[in-house]
DNA sequence: CAACAGATTCC
DNA sequence: GGAATC
DNA sequence: GTTG
């Protein structure tokens, strides 16, 4: 094993088994999913083609291919799509998208609009990697609907404003075709999203107040990194407009460089005035207030009643307690169920409810759009290093199942404040998108380094802390990193997350995983027929489809003999079979009882893509916890854990044990490891934590 | 003010 | 011992 | 960021 850890980071060819690796993979001409160089590199089109037609509103001549149909990007309440008509979404490049709108004939509803853009020369960039994302989009229809002239490309003798949402100038610059910011002319204010807001609000506010960069010096703000994995405050500058940038709009000049910081004016970061109103009447004066109105609403008790009503009756049916452990009623695990809870196979048929239509209902709920605002800038705070961002988005993900669930539309503050899991902050929030149909907290946090990290977390093996290193280094797209621009390397299993991309990221459908462990389980039979071979993960939950393949194997050591050894043989077998194709993390031992394996397959057929896949084997006994642990999800696998907590035991995958003492110092030390419990069934450890049984497609959470 | 899960593997 | 993964 |  230590020979194939060795050889395999070489290269990736070379780390497969001779045979896995004679067949070229110019053989398997599986392009399928592998990211193109074109994807990959961030590249505004605009830039790359500055010899575009010259962006005037009644341009007849598409810049380059005939632009696809509108797709009405529905935004803020405060813009209603235009024309309901809905064509699906087409990939297309910022530039292309502005032809497209300038193409299109305008729309009449917009003249019911204030159009306060008008006479103005627009270039817009919201620092697209690639395709214009539905923000970019809707943007961009924003402005021609207040009357803009947007401009796909850049010319610097029309274009009158540049409004940019990157936090740094590079994609913009690289968006205008240009090389530094002294490029710019300086009578052209370059400012942000935040403007045009403050136009929606009633009038434009003075440009200089919205400036985009605090200076027209490219920052290289690249954070760098200290020593060891310590977190370092990203100090964007943009809360630096202070009088230099008034008189730079006014005098045109550029290179003050008197450091007067008089009252920082922080234009765009002052909390939206949409929800001023709201804040100072309930925050003003401080929270109590606002928990006395809370406490004060006669309605509190139905929410709280109703939802109880509605988890019990879920439970009725083995849909437990929702989050967390206190809902779940002292409901011993029905008899009934269990029996058809043995077979990870296909979700029984189910009776009057249905999980379906819970689906439905927390997909549909009132609140969706809230929800999802909300889960953007999760997804924003997930991306930035640091516990701090690691618990704000750990609490909103607590959040977002309660708000979802919420039966009816928030319409209050107050009404927010109920909702398990939000409380001050997160109820302004809620309110200011309730308002405004919009979060002006996404727009600034969602900046240019923060997506180009976010394409690096891509990468299987990069978190948070190598993102952050990488971009500081002055990576930029995958391109750089392979290049090994900054002097980064990578691991040989980040080289093969860069190479399969796509591929990884990528959800399989539920009938591919199917058909790859259906393929996967006879050869380990074939090795021992006494296996016990289970699939895990989402596709034990009965999910569409599935990120991933977890297996577990195992087998029951009753005739003294174990299943030790097999991972060596399946893996090899694997490997022969070309259905392994890359390994990603190999056994410490696969000889081991106890081994994790972590790889990349594919169905052997012409075209399939590389799919993740995990094996692991574990002690017979243990079987119930792994499988718990393994088949998610992931929420739900953390209230379960959490209760285990409070009941005084401690959950993992390899069981339920009981007496657990830890250092009180440091609560993951164990003074005593403690006396399992429960692991042999997941029925076994249900019942210990006294929660209701529930088969694996219930145990949906996130 | 602490907790928010815990174990394994890679580097 | 930190980072990343599940 | 929220909860206890």
């Amino acid at each position: 094993m230590l020979e194939r850890t060795a050889k395999k980071r070489e290269k990736r060819d070379e780390a497969l088994p001779r045979r896995a690796r004679q067949s070229p993979k110019v053989s398997a001409p599986c392009h399928g999913g592998t990211i193109s160089e074109d994807e990959s590199i961030i590249s505004i089109s605009t830039s790359s083609r500055p010899s575009s037609p010259p962006p005037i509103r009644k341009l007849t001549k598409p810049s380059a291919k005939p632009p696809p149909k509108p797709k009405p990007v529905v935004q803020s309440k405060s813009v209603p799509p235009k024309k309901g008509k809905k064509k699906e979404k087409v990939k297309m490049y910022p530039k292309d998208y502005a032809q497209m709108l300038l193409d299109q004939p305008p729309d009449p509803s917009a003249k019911r609009r204030q159009r306060f853009l008008k006479g103005m020369n627009i270039f817009y960039t919201g620092g697209d990697m690639t395709w214009a994302s539905d923000a970019t989009r809707g943007r961009m229809d924003l402005i021609v609907q207040h009357g803009g002239n947007l401009f796909p490309v850049f010319d610097p003798a029309l274009v009158t404003h540049i409004i940019s949402e990157t936090s740094s100038p590079e994609p913009m610059l690289r968006a205008l075709g240009l090389k530094k910011l002294g490029e710019v002319p300086d009578h052209i204010p370059i400012v942000k999203w935040n403007w045009v807001v403050s136009g929606q609000e009633g009038a434009l506010g003075p440009l200089w107040e919205f400036a985009a960069y605090a200076n027209r010096i490219p920052p290289i703000d690249v954070p760098v990194r200290s020593g060891k994995g310590k977190e370092r405050a990203i100090v964007a500058d943009q809360s630096r407009i202070s009088a230099k940038q008034r008189k730079r709009s006014i005098h045109d000049s550029e290179d003050e460089e008197d450091d007067e910081r008089q009252g920082p004016q922080v234009g765009p970061l002052q909390s939206p005035p949409s929800s001023r109103r709201l804040t100072a009447r309930t925050d003003g004066p401080s929270t109590s207030r606002v928990k006395t109105e809370a406490a004060d609403d006669p309605l509190a008790e139905f929410y709280a009643k109703a939802r109880f009503d509605r988890d019990n009756a879920w439970s009725r049916h083995g849909e437990a307690g929702e989050d967390e452990d206190e809902t779940d009623i002292d409901e011993p695990a029905s008899d009934s169920d269990d029996d058809t809870a043995q077979k990870p196979g296909p979700p029984p048929p189910k009776g009057g409810w249905t999980c379906d239509s819970k689906e439905a209902q927390v997909k549909n709920g009132p609140n969706e759009f809230i929800a999802k605002k909300l889960e953007e800038l999760m997804h924003l705070h997930k991306a930035k290093p640091g516990m701090d961002n690691h618990w704000r988005a750990f609490s909103y993900t607590k959040a977002l199942r309660p708000i979802r669930k919420h039966p009816k539309p928030i319409r209050s503050y107050s009404e927010a404040r109920k909702i398990k899991g939000v409380a001050h902050k997160t109820a302004l929030k809620i309110m200011e998108i309730v308002e405004t149909g919009d979060l002006r907290r996404i727009g600034y946090e969602n900046t240019a380094d923060v997506q180009i990290r976010k394409l690096f977390q891509g990468i299987y093996g990069v978190g948070q802390q190598t993102a952050y290193q990488w971009y500081a280094a002055g990576c930029r797209s995958l391109k750089d990193l392979k290049a090994g621009k900054g002097g980064v390397t990578l691991t040989p299993a980040q080289k093969i997350g860069i190479e399969f991309y796509d591929d990884i990221n990528d959800r399989m459908p539920r009938e591919e995983a199917q058909a790859l462990f259906e393929l996967i389980k006879p050869i380990a039979l074939e090795i021992n027929p006494k296996l016990e071979v289970e699939i895990m993960g989402s596709y034990r939950r009965g999910k569409a489809d599935c990120g991933d393949i977890d297996i577990m194997i195992t087998r029951c050591p009753d005739d003294g003999k174990t299943h030790a050894g097999i991972l060596h043989h399946l893996l090899k077998a694997l490997h022969e079979k070309n259905i392994i194709t890359e390994d990603l993390a190999l056994p410490e031992d696969p000889f081991d009882n106890e081994a994790i394996y972590r790889g990349l397959c594919r169905l052997p057929k012409f075209g399939s893509r590389r799919r993740r896949i995990d094996f692991l084997t574990v002690p017979w006994k243990s079987r119930g916890a792994a499988l718990l642990y393994y088949t998610g999800d992931d929420i739900f696998n953390r209230s379960m854990r959490l209760k285990a907590n409070r009941l005084g035991y401690s959950l993992n995958q390899k069981g339920l044990f009981a007496g657990v003492v830890r250092d009180p110092r440091n609560r993951t030390v164990k003074t005593n490891t403690g006396n399992i419990v429960a692991s042999e069934t997941e029925e076994e450890i249900f019942r210990m934590l006294g929660v209701p049984f529930q088969l694996p497609h219930q145990r949906v959470r996130g």
